[in-house]
DNA sequence: CGATTTTGACCGGCGC
DNA sequence: GCGCCGGTCAAAATCG
């Protein structure tokens, strides 16, 4: 966790040490278990070549299958989020109403204590699956991660013993039922405590706007889905504040959705939506998405599993122009984050360049 | 002019 | 039953 934390909140040269160190103790485990009966004192410099040589073998483009080991170990290592186990549940429509994911400040634990999904009860009751973030201000921005979608501002509340309001939004996709609260952090007036609720029945924005700028399989998505912000009319968005997107996202990101990619196949409910593309197609009631190819995972599919991605809130600030408009206040109550910064958080983040890109993924709600 | 935000009113759950 | 509290509604205001 603490490296972790180092890793979060240093420059990428940090976090690119750190995820080499993480590499390291990767392959010097799997060198230990493939050679139970070695000297367990084995702390030599030579050693540790030795073990870095043997894993840079593994990871040898030659050995695909370990080297999906080792980022699948490298996933469980940095990423202390939901596992695939908690996206097949949550997939399955459970909901414990305990799923709970803390992000403190920069790292996130998790807590997913998944109940089965009980046919009898009500479509609201299983889309209590919620969960909880702690995030640093970033700026005047109100420090709001991305999470891809847009949201719509219908409720401020006061709360007892908390000298800050809370502020209630929703989807603005009519067919969604996800809501957010946002709220300042009592002992921590730049940490801002965001609980999400319910599921999302489509895509992310900024899936579009990923897939958009680099991948070929998007002309039926965009044909379906909303429409992506930097088509549409809204000018807070601000898209044209962002830095140009290169065409490949960095290698880490890569690897996490291979990870993810990495897995059978899984089965999305419920589908009452109309969705179609090159990687996912309707089956019956429920919506199959064919993860087998990893190109077709790097076009997004991370985003269609994991929707809510929040990004390392030392580059946030690089996101933005200085003539980027936000219309959050020092209460939080007012930031109405997401519609005026969330798309330009995301296509930029997806495509930062230096960034190591160890996004933490949050997954509480499919499409 | 449509979308979004603001804000007071309203409603339901819960504890006493 | 009553009051408190959190969540939601909806009309007015604001924004672009």
């Amino acid at each position: 966790m603490q490296e972790s934390r180092k890793y979060w909140r240093d420059g990428d040269v940090v976090g690119e040490e750190l995820l080499r160190e993480i590499l390291d103790e990767t392959a010097a485990a799997v060198h230990s278990n493939s050679n139970s009966n070695s000297n367990s004192n084995s702390n030599s410099k030579e050693e540790e070549e030795e073990e870095r040589e043997y894993f840079a073998a593994a990871m040898a483009p030659c050995g695909r299958r370990r080297r999906q080991s080792m980022v699948n170990k490298l996933i469980s290592t940095v990423y202390s989020g939901p596992t695939i186990s908690d996206i097949e549940s949550a997939l399955s429509f459970t909901a414990g109403g305990d799923q709970q994911l803390i992000a403190d400040g920069h790292n996130f634990t998790a807590s997913c204590t998944p109940a089965v999904f009980s046919p009898e009860k009500t479509l609201s009751k299983t889309m209590e699956n919620k969960y909880t973030l702690k995030m640093k201000s970033c700026g005047n921005n109100g420090g709001l991660a991305d999470d891809g979608y847009k949201w719509r501002k219908y409720g401020q509340k006061s709360i007892k013993n908390s000298p800050n309001p809370r502020s209630y939004y929703r989807c603005t996709n009519p067919r969604c039922n996800a809501k957010k609260q946002v709220e300042r952090a009592l002992d921590e007036p730049d940490t801002l405590i965001v609980t999400y609720e319910g599921l999302h029945l489509h895509y992310t924005y900024s899936h579009f706007l990923h897939s958009t700028a680099s991948s070929s399989s998007t002309t039926t998505q965009q044909q379906l889905q909303p429409q992506p912000p930097q088509l549409s009319k809204k000018p807070k968005l601000h898209l044209h504040d962002d830095p140009p997107p290169p065409p490949e996202m960095e290698d880490t990101t890569m690897m996490i959705m291979q990870s993810f990619s990495s897995q059978q196949q899984h089965q999305l409910l419920p589908a009452d939506m109309m969705m179609a593309s090159d990687d996912c197609y309707i089956n019956g009631s429920s919506l199959m998405m064919s993860l087998d190819d990893e190109q077709a995972a790097a076009g997004g599919l991370l985003e269609d599993v994991v929707p809510l991605l929040v990004r390392r809130p030392t580059s946030c600030n690089n996101y933005y122009s200085p003539a980027t408009t936000c219309t959050s206040d020092n209460d939080g109550s007012s930031a109405s984050p997401s519609p005026s910064i969330s798309s330009s958080v995301s296509v930029s983040s997806w495509t930062t360049p230096m960034s190591p890109c160890i996004d933490m993924a949050i997954l509480s709600n499919i499409f």
